[in-house]
DNA sequence: GTTGGAATAT
DNA sequence: AATATTCCAA
């Protein structure tokens, strides 16, 4: 009957089939006791010598969990050698004597427990738990073999139990329950006390983190304030049918939502969680989704409450689906016009909050402004407030460009990190990609103003690659080229807004207000050109300004 | 007190 | 780098 670890892995009827030494040198005796703990379908090996059973463990001839082994009153010896010889065995020394001393003596070599004769079935009913204890407090390594799967096996019940029922699962109930008779422990003389050592320190931790309501809470924390912002239009509002159905759980949206990084690391809470939209609708958008997929390990929350409690925060995962329905709510918004609470409130997302969009909003405009030489920044900030455009309209060349400084390098598109959230469509509207001038490119924005004053090509196709999508949406490509769209996203998914009327409102801006930098695209007008287009409106030209440089 | 947004923290 | 949190002015 040799037990080998496999065999007490996934020990499901815990502490049934423990394998007992019994160290006993009267054979009636021995038979009581041995009857009486196979009762319990404990396994039980009789040693009448102690040798023998010394031998015995020292060969690992068997793997046992406990010794019971009888103090000889007519022999002092007998008994303590096997105690002092078996210390990774739990041992619990037995005698019907019960000299103080004697007791004390073999506790004091190690004897996990002394129960006095006759042997109860009370008294040995519970002796499991010193196997529990010794597997749970012995240092990884001086674990014995045998031990390990005992605390494995205790492990999983703990863990089963916990899952099933979160609100009473801890693990002094849950052995409590096995055993079934604590109460016996106080007839225990010597080593009652040690009864409460089944709860150890790593299984309370567990249990302390199972806390249901907690987790509950913070979820809740984190969103309340937000989510009674919109909770009364996010309730009743459906989402895109590709989207979020969180609306299903109108509740605690993200509870099905929330995405568990465990760190049980040294600091031991580093545990972040996040939330995400249904994982269902992030699914592939582009060629480029491989990494949207991969991240998309979002959990549907199987309620492992370790994670739950471990957590310190919950995050927004701005997954494609979720980018998405942010841009569609900011072009719906127009840039200028897309705060926070209109974002949300248009993105009927529930659990995002204010403050998940706001940030989020943050690193859009961030990113967006980095795409523009910072001139062009200012210049599109100073327009936010006067100028009604859904988006910062004109690509924006460098301000200096036409003063000699180098174009811009190449900017990367945004989201184009690499991240697993992020494509390179992430942050701009599906379409959206590098344009390049071409030297056909001429742009007359403005009637009656010569196209080589006020529209020429914002850069030779060789420089600058910067004009907004938004002008290739609008159709400002050229003598039909079409744009390169890299992606299969058809433009008018998110873009569709009157190009030329947005085009006069930047001109007739730009112009109405010459202090201010030109918006992308624009370059101020050769000196020969406004002479040429003064002369022909009959102005005459003024005399000192008769030469000019003309960067073409 | 709420909000938006920048700054800062994690 | 991404997201959350904090701070502050409106």
């Amino acid at each position: 009957m040799v037990c080998t670890a496999n065999d007490l892995h996934g020990w499901k009827d815990f502490p049934k089939g423990l394998r007992i030494l019994l160290l006993e040198r009267d054979s009636t005796s021995a038979s009581e006791i041995r009857a009486k703990l196979e009762a319990m379908d404990y396994h039980v090996s009789t040693f009448y010598d102690e040798n023998e059973a010394l031998s015995e463990i020292s060969n690992r001839l068997e793997v046992f969990h406990v010794a019971i082994v009888e103090v000889s009153t007519s022999s002092r010896q007998c008994g303590f050698k096997f105690l002092e010889n078996a210390k990774d065995l739990p041992t619990i020394m037995t005698s019907d004597n019960q000299c103080l001393s004697t007791m004390m003596k073999c506790i004091a070599l190690g004897a996990v427990e002394f129960l006095c004769k006759p042997l109860s079935e009370d008294k040995l009913r519970n002796i499991w738990q010193h196997v529990v204890h010794k597997a749970f407090n012995a240092g990884a390594s001086a674990l014995s073999e045998s031990l390990k799967p005992v605390k494995e096996s205790v492990e999983s019940i703990v863990q089963l139990q916990t899952d099933n029922g979160r609100h009473d699962s801890r693990i002094s109930i849950d052995l409590e329950n096995i055993s079934r008779s604590s109460d016996n422990d106080r007839e225990q003389s010597a080593g009652s006390d040690k009864y409460p050592a089944p709860s150890t320190p790593q299984l309370k931790q567990g249990a302390r983190l199972l806390d249901d309501g907690d987790c509950q809470e913070h979820t809740n924390c984190s969103n309340e304030k937000e989510s009674g912002e919109h909770e009364g239009e996010s309730k009743s509002v459906e989402t895109s049918s590709e989207n979020l159905n969180e609306g299903t759980q109108p509740q605690k949206p993200e509870r099905g939502l929330i995405k568990q990084e465990e760190d049980f690391g040294a600091n031991g809470s580093n545990g972040e969680s996040k939330v995400s939209p249904n994982p269902h609708d992030r699914r592939p958008l582009s060629s480029t989704d491989g990494n949207v997929t991969s991240s998309n390990k979002a959990v549907v929350l199987s309620d492992t409450c370790e994670n739950k409690a471990t957590r310190k925060k919950l995050k927004v995962e701005w997954t494609t689906e979720l980018h998405k329905k942010f841009v569609q709510a900011v072009e719906q918004l127009g840039v200028d016009q897309a705060i926070p609470s209109r974002v949300l409130e248009l993105m009927k997302v529930e659990g995002l909050t204010r403050h998940n969009v706001a940030s989020h909003l943050q690193k859009y405009r961030l990113h967006k402004r980095q795409m523009m030489p910072r001139e062009a920044d200012q210049r599109w900030q100073n327009h936010r407030d006067s100028v009604r455009l859904k988006r910062p309209i004109m690509a924006y060349p460098p301000h200096h460009y036409n003063h000699g400084l180098p174009p811009p390098p190449v900017y990367p598109m945004w989201g184009q990190t690499g991240s697993q959230t992020t494509n390179p469509q992430f942050w701009g509207p599906p379409g959206y990609t590098w344009w390049r001038p071409t030297e056909s490119w001429h742009w007359n924005p403005f009637p009656g103003v010569h196209v080589d004053a006020w529209g020429c090509p914002v850069l030779p196709a060789t420089q600058a690659p910067y004009l907004s999508y938004t002008q290739h949406m609008a159709g400002f490509h050229i003598n039909g080229k079409s744009p390169d769209y890299r992606y299969s996203m058809p433009p008018s998914s998110f873009e569709h807004y009157p190009a030329d009327e947005v085009v006069d409102k930047v001109v007739k801006e730009a112009i109405s207000k010459p202090w201010l930098p030109l918006p992308l695209g624009l370059k101020p007008p050769s000196t020969d050109s406004v002479l040429a287009e003064l002369s022909r409106q009959g102005i005459s030209p003024m005399p000192h300004c008769s030469k000019g440089s003309k960067p073409r």
